[in-house]
DNA sequence: CTTGGTTGTGGTACCGATAACACGTTTGCG
DNA sequence: CGCAAACGTGTTATCGGTACCACAACCAAG
């Protein structure tokens, strides 16, 4: 079995360069303090033996392991792919490593994925919670002294830094857009309120209706899961029922997705039949 | 300030359960040979302090991380999300971890990437690669001893496992189709031939044309970057030649997406006016 | 020529866990 | 009843780095 550089540790490049394993990590830590002529010899020792320093030990001893994590409940939304994205190029900029984690919108699996990423002690999380009842979740991190912020939605009860947009103003100002139109039976597809940011886009919708003095009909909202099939049924029930709605305002754009699918499965066209907006816009005209 | 439970240490929990360090790691590690009673106490202590292991000192002392890699080109490429889901499904169910990485189909990210999986002593890799000249970069990990399986591509030059679909035959039926439906100025889109899946879906073009005696027009075949935007540009110019094609077969489904684009932006519909085939599918009624 | 301060480097003790071995106790069985 | 195997647990060394302190060599100032 032929050696292998796997096992190239600070000391083989230590005795390479002839000198202490201490100076290596000084050179590979770009701490001053290091003369020139040795920092020459024991980077050609790195080079020569492939050495690549591990994180375990580094982590282990040092206080850093620079790592940062980001978890979302579903990656391959547009909108938190393009969250994820932003937060990678940010963490690379500083010499930071991403672990990304997706919860599949599982409570369960966010408490798992969460312990996980404290075992490999990471020094920071940035997190779209599945839910309020997130908030345990949450509460360990902050027992851990593991800093986090929360991105998109807040937990009811807890009270940290959060990068949110504006979901109540977001969601009025399209629901705006429609009645502008003219519609005025405008229906609401939305998730359980237990999501911060579906309770404040529906507050958006219900702000609207109230300014143009417009009725709120509870037959008008269906609740459903936030993603293309949830979009589909609660769009399916919006279009049976007797008096169908002109417009409609997804909660999301998955849900959207599957919403527009019910109304051309249904026989009809969007936005001929049934007008359609949504939040974190999606290509789509409306 | 306030104390921490980061610092709960495996000898915190030994001395409050009365035992060595030793005993409570075997009952981390679920080995055998302690006793029941003793198994308890340990147990109480652990759930007492709220302890998690150190991933980074179990890694570093013993030989296993529990870590595993996906690296894919793009997480929101939806065949690519569907890849990591299935990954992660397979790891949890064997208490292994995945760290997620997007090279965003960059080279450079890519080299970057892998360094950095490799200092975090990751047990293993499934790994989408950018193209062919990622063969130094898994050369780099062959060397380290990191085990690794190619996903969706192969590299021209490396010979591992690989779990890869049939783009030859896939795209020589999705071709054959359309010329099943009186197509025969077929035009192509893709990307250029460093990846195999795209060298193996001309392949299968042309094999389709070959077969049914068409002529294989150069001019029909557009090269460009695997992405919506590509697909745009690359149908664009199609659509500008003399003899615009009737059909196009793109090289996969977000090259689709921005071609579908293009021919709507040229004032013409899918499929009337030309007719749009792609691989990985994605809801398209063609 | 001493005193005190840099500068570059090495030595030692860990970080938090586990492997390997050692040890006292209880059993099993001839 | 005696001796070995099985059992339950502790001890020591070590994984691959870094923090912290020591120290020799050199230099400027008093």
């Amino acid at each position: 079995m032929r050696a292998n550089s796997a096992d190239v540790t600070i000391k083989d490049v230590a005795s390479l360069a002839g000198v202490s394993p201490m100076t290596v990590s000084r050179v590979i830590n770009e701490s001053d303090r290091v003369s020139p002529e040795t920092q020459r010899r024991v980077e050609k020792a790195i080079s020569e033996l492939g050495y690549i320093p591990s994180r375990l030990a580094r982590g282990l001893s040092g206080r850093r392991t620079g790592t940062l994590a980001v978890i979302v409940p579903d990656v391959a939304n547009p909108f938190f792919t393009m969250v994820v994205r932003a937060a990678e190029e940010v963490a690379r900029r500083s010499a930071y490593r991403v672990i990304l984690c997706d919860t599949r919108a599982d409570l369960a699996v966010e408490r798992d994925v969460i312990e996980e990423l404290i075992a490999h002690r990471v020094e920071g999380i940035a997190i779209a919670p599945v839910s309020d009842r997130s908030k345990p979740h949450l509460a360990r991190l902050a027992r851990f002294g593991v800093p986090f912020v929360l991105i998109d939605r807040t937990v009811a009860g807890v009270d940290c830094d959060a990068v949110v947009g504006d979901s109540v103003g977001g969601a009025q100002r399209l629901v705006e857009h429609l009645i502008g139109l003219g519609h005025r039976r405008i229906g609401l597809i939305v998730e359980k309120d237990e999501v911060s940011s579906a309770r404040e886009r529906r507050q958006g919708y219900e702000a609207a209706l109230k300014t143009a003095g417009l009725p709120l009909d509870p037959a008008l909202i269906e609740e459903d899961t936030p993603d293309p099939d949830g979009g589909f049924k609660a769009m399916s029930r919006l279009l049976a029922t007797d008096a169908r709605p002109s417009a409609v305002f997804a909660v999301n754009n998955l849900v959207a997705l599957g919403a527009i699918e019910a109304v051309r499965s249904a026989g009809l066209e969007v936005p001929d039949d049934v007008a359609l907006v949504c939040f974190d816009d999606i290509e789509l005209a409306s």
